[in-house]
RNA sequence: CGGGAAGUGGCGCAGUCUGGCAGCGCACCGCGUUUGGGACGCGGGGGUCGCGGGUUCAAAUCCCGCCUUCCCGACCA
């Protein structure tokens, strides 16, 4: 029996190959309601996986998780636009509960930063409560007009991060550790996507933000897919909600508050990031199962060893599966593969004979056999080397796709295809537009050797310039 | 919201032009043979043909309206 290809193949049509992969891989699939999404176990596994390591990174750096209501007062969206420039939300609003018109509609949240606003502003009396670090892990809506399942949903699930700082630096400084440290560290180090860094131009700046950081991550196709991003709120939500402090110097000042998140688009993001015609393509770091065991035969000696090697793994600290089912070996094989699981052990009568056992590694599709003894450390070992193969694969596949270019006419032809990477003086506003005008984007602005420049004002920056999703 | 394509068992499609018994492949269930890269045989189950009107003896098929999905844009608190 030949090998076969189940999906459409990426070159052929990537959004199809898309779409396939979220059905084979049974990641996700519609709602019954326009732009919703139904998670299924293998893609919300991904999620949580996500979710931890993410989950770690922020409290490592100090934030601490609170929730706060799916419902807001219509008023505080609009109390939110007196103080907000380009407030234009596409906004679920309920206008009945309990059987009766609402006095005042309700808002499904589109972002936290209005409730959180408020309670902050009730916790934060004294520059000793400061900085004040909440997080939350929610579901928002926002009446998406072309929903893509994972890219763009009506209804997704994320994290929002919203701090209170004492002055604009300590701010700044906390919105750029947010953004080393949690976003770009889980996106090298767990997701083996780098991403480029870097600040939005004025145009595509988060309305309310004084300054955004973004993660522009570069998808298999050539496109680009922000990620994460981190904003500096300036004292905006401050003078709307009225979150203010009594200084040590005996002064009322008003707070200057950050916001960061990173959504279940991340999912959409690894697949379009490491996908290949064979499927999904999990690094081993964010796999659900990083090792699966496979019987070839349904025999006592094959079982026994392979439940052996099961049980070696998950001593060793590896999230091992064993699979035992019935059916044919290659329909199994393929299931796998299309999941994206990066190590496959094949146990089967004919290597058992000779003591061996065959691991399949998904980046690959190498083989190699092994005495049974050694199965579980060369699974391990394998796991290590796809981790950092695969980050290595993806920054020289960025670099690859990113030209270097001059003008502007020359970045609009690299950027049909991959990034252009240009001096920021040679795009400027008016450019940008032009950009906009075929379909392309500024995607961030950094410096000359990648890092995120202090304000998009800053000297000889250079311009990421890409389609995007 | 504009432009294009499409909605027929779970999935992919034919049938629509020219109205007349709802079909095919895969998947699913049972039995048997199989199992080292999506196995095979035999026997089964499952569909108000997206929704609502209309025309007709008769509508998946013709007419009107609406909804949804996918692609390309616009939008993207």
């Amino acid at each position: 029996m030949a090998k076969q290809s189940v999906l459409t193949p990426q070159e052929t049509d990537f959004p199809r190959w898309y779409q396939d992969v979220l059905a084979k891989a049974e990641l996700a699939e519609n709602g019954p309601v326009r732009g919703t999404m139904v998670i299924r176990p293998w893609g919300y596994a991904i999620w949580e996986r996500i979710q931890s390591e993410i989950d770690a990174r922020i409290k490592a750096a100090g934030a601490q998780n609170a929730y706060f209501p799916l419902f807001i007062p219509e008023s505080y969206l609009t109390r939110e636009a007196e103080h907000v420039e380009g407030f234009s939300p596409e906004l679920a609003v309920v206008t009945h509960a309990g059987g009766e018109q609402l006095a005042e509609p309700v808002v499904v949240r589109p972002t936290s930063e209005t409730v959180i606003g408020e309670y902050m502003a009730k916790w934060t009396q004294s520059y000793r409560d400061l900085p004040l670090l909440l997080n939350q892990w929610a579901n928002v809506v926002r009446w998406e007009l072309r929903p893509r399942l994972f890219l763009r949903t009506s209804e997704f699930l994320w994290q929002e991060g919203h701090t209170a700082h004492i002055d604009e630096a300590d701010a700044a400084a906390y919105a750029r550790r947010i953004h080393h440290d949690v976003y770009s560290d889980f996106l090298t180090n767990v997701l083996a996507m780098p991403a480029h860094l870097g600040v939005k131009t004025a145009r595509e700046r988060f309305a309310g933000a004084t300054s955004t950081m973004t993660c522009e991550g570069m998808m298999g196709d050539g496109k680009a897919l922000q990620m994460a991003t981190s904003h500096e709120l300036g004292q905006n939500f401050a003078k709307a909600f009225d979150i203010k402090y009594l200084g040590d110097d005996g002064v009322e000042h008003l707070c200057w508050t950050t916001s960061w998140g990173a959504s279940t688009r991340l999912v959409g993001g690894l697949i379009m990031g490491h996908g290949d015609d064979n499927g999904l393509l999990l690094p081993p770091r964010i796999a659900p199962d990083q090792v699966v065991v496979l019987t070839v035969r349904d025999e006592d000696l094959v079982n026994e060893a392979a439940q052996s090697i099961h049980q070696g793994l998950l001593a060793a600290g590896a999230r091992a599966n064993l699979d035992r089912r019935a059916g044919s070996f290659g329909r199994r094989v393929t299931d796998w593969e299309i999941k994206g699981v990066p190590v496959r052990i094949e146990v089967g009568p004919r290597d058992l004979a000779e003591g061996r056992v065959t691991l399949a590694r998904r980046d690959t599709g190498e083989k190699v056999t092994v005495a049974v003894a050694d199965a579980v450390a060369t699974a391990v070992s394998l796991l290590d080397e796809m981790q950092d193969g695969l980050l290595a694969r993806a920054l020289d596949r960025r670099e690859a796709k990113t030209a270097d270019v001059a003008t502007l006419d020359e970045a609009m032809e690299a950027g049909a295809t991959g990034f252009a990477r240009l001096p920021w003086s040679a795009v400027g506003p008016e450019g940008e537009a032009a950009l906009n005008a075929k379909t392309l984007s500024v995607r961030c602005l950094q410096r000359a050797d990648g890092s995120i420049p202090d304000s998009g004002d800053e000297d000889d920056l250079v311009a990421i310039v890409a389609r995007s999703y």
